[in-house]
DNA sequence: CTTGCTATTGAATCTGAAG
DNA sequence: ACTTCAGATTCAATAGCAA
């Protein structure tokens, strides 16, 4: 088994190609059995995400009833109950310790919980060597209430967002959660529905799962730290909503599951969802992805010509454009962000945004002369 | 020494009453020293709630800077340097061991921190016995961007808040809640701004302490889980705004302090803090804001599906819904307002009513269907 | 006195490819 | 593993000053 492992693990490394990935990796499937186990029959290195909704230890009481005498129906699974916090642990460093080991190097892991669980899981996550990028708080639109008037009404979930180590070069769709969320950077906490309605997944006319999460969480887990194409694991996969999500928006998933009622229904749920086309899969791409234009570029094809001034918005600096594509400005020369970090004493400065010129009676920023530049040489 | 500690412990178990209590404890003063130190001091099972705000063991990099090349003056004191997380929980497990000592029965205690130290805080006050009664969101108004779009916003702050044991009766005053939540139950959830403007307390026209809490914070911890006349202790005493709250609230505080400079702000301030009269808490304690709906949500939740057709009213444009919540429409792309400004060659425009789609047989501008998320996702 | 513009600032684990 | 350098990147609130 082992030797089979480390073989895939080679052929993954070596040609990391959709049929080679299908080939090595049971991809689109769901694992039956205990998670940890099945974990382990999977390859080094071989996972770009991973999302897990781990039993949350929830330490309940006895029944709760509602103020009307009816009873509130409470996650009392089997599966929910270790014998304290010590068990806990011990299960989750092993199947933390099976995730790091699949989890390639530049990989992240998605965490959700509860305050029964998630400090438990935070800690540990710290203590093997994950680093935690954010804590995401999933603000319940919906929350139930606190019946008895005991406590403050539970209304969040904490979701912990970390990357294999710190020195990752984990994924992160900035522009794409920025769009999401009308021109503003995406905060730490989301406000989101609780999964209800026609979402709710029923067997039999009751909840098929006690704790379903809404698609639209893992739509923007998803969103935010995955690419197309990758693969994402899910070892409590439940109903497979990550499942249902990474086949909507073209990722590969791979889900572990031990109930045969939950696998059951996640199969027929993905079976249904339609995976959305190119077009509609796209999303705003950051300028880092952008192609890179020379300012020297510029210069060479005309659109500035050797000799134009070039100034800052305020017009405390004017330099000179030379033919090469460097500035001066009096005794200093250099690249356009050099020269205005050097004028303005800063550590750095985009010259693309700091540098002005004169364009058909406007002022603009040499960028707009990039972004017209860009649009000529295309097609 | 500790025959002293426990002689004051039998004096206030025998006669609580305020005189005793003064006499046996150091209330409404500042305890110049090492917080370990001075709790060491006090005497077993006097204190009815403590609030602490550890160092956060932020482990910052190098400098930052914003866009505009200003400089942004981060937490770099001694103070909140730890070499491992190790040295972390290690002096988190003597700070509370004294905590625990000093707190009632029935008392509880509230610790903030950030996703840097809270989980080691969590898990460790579950060790110790502690139980966790609520995990609270201080959802920040306006919080610092991440300016280097590298992560999500780090938006919000964690509190805990925890009895001494399960067994504990604590103080929860649900009613004074669920008033100043406008007749809802209080979430565990709570918008309010940072500390700046006025209330920053300042030195030589710098900011005193670099991490001064809002005193609505304060306010509202102290309303919700003490009774007048209660001692609150705040081991991290600062700039003492946990000790100006509880002067205004009617309760008797203690502070502990290290720092001189610090000790002699917070006496200034506390001197000056008056006792505040039922009306003005209405309007310290923001509201909870109604949260705005961003084009994505609708999106994420299923509301307009990617790849769904848009288009304004005269139908001379038409645009494609895609997975991010940007449109498309031929070669641009755009958020909804950008992208209809820039059809129309308009300076700026309003996406929410110049898109339209088609809805149960009739086309509405997309705003009709924020209508309808907004009425489906209220409680 | 009001309105509008600009500058400042807040608990921040804050770049990445090429040489 | 190191350095170098192109160039990407910010939201809300407050204070101060000008009009």
């Amino acid at each position: 088994m082992v030797a089979l492992v480390k073989e895939k693990a080679r052929a993954l490394r070596a040609a990391p190609d959709k049929a080679v990935k299908a080939r090595v990796l049971p991809v689109n499937r769901i694992l039956r059995g205990d998670c940890i186990e099945m974990m382990r029959s999977l390859p080094d290195a071989s996972i770009d995400m991973i999302f897990a909704d781990p039993p949350y230890n929830l330490q309940l009481g006895g029944d709760l009833a509602r103020p009307d005498g009816s009873h509130v129906d409470a996650v009392t699974n089997d599966w929910d109950k270790f014998s304290s916090f010590a068990a806990y642990d011990t299960f989750t460093r092993e199947w933390l310790a099976e995730a790091r080991r699949l989890l390639k190097t530049d990989g992240s892991i998605w965490v959700i919980g509860s305050y029964h669980n998630i400090f438990r899981v935070g800690a540990i996550l710290q203590d093997m060597g994950f680093w935690i990028l954010n804590d995401i708080i999933w603000r319940k639109a919906n929350p139930m209430p606190n019946f008895k008037g005991t406590r403050f009404t539970n209304a969040h979930e904490t979701l912990i967002w970390a990357s294999k180590s710190e020195k990752s070069k984990y994924t992160f769709n900035y522009r794409a959660m920025k769009t999401l969320n009308d021109e503003l950077q995406m905060r730490s906490d989301w406000v989101l529905p609780i999964c209800n309605g026609q979402e709710r997944l029923k067997r039999n006319g009751t909840k098929a799962h006690p704790t379903q999460k809404p698609e639209a969480l893992l739509y923007r887990v998803m969103l935010a730290t995955t690419n197309k194409g990758d693969v994402v694991l899910d070892p409590f996969f439940g109903t497979g909503t990550t499942g249902a999500v990474a086949k909507r928006l073209g990722r590969d998933w791979i889900g572990c599951e031990r109930e045969d009622s939950y696998i059951e229904v996640a199969e027929e749920r993905i079976e249904m969802a339609l995976p959305l086309d190119e077009s509609a899969l796209a999303t705003m791409q950051s300028k880092r992805s952008a192609p890179k234009v020379a300012f020297g570029a510029l210069v060479e094809s005309g659109w500035l010509a050797p000799g134009a001034k070039v100034f800052d918005k305020k017009r405390r600096f004017t330099a000179t454009v030379r033919a090469d594509g460097s500035l001066q400005a009096e005794a200093e020369t250099g690249s356009i962000h050099g020269l205005g970090a050097k004028l303005q004493g800063a550590p750095s400065c985009n010259g693309w945004t700091f540098w002005h010129v004169e364009h058909e009676g406007e002022v603009k920023p040499i960028d707009a002369l990039r972004q017209l530049y860009l649009l000529a040489v295309e097609d």
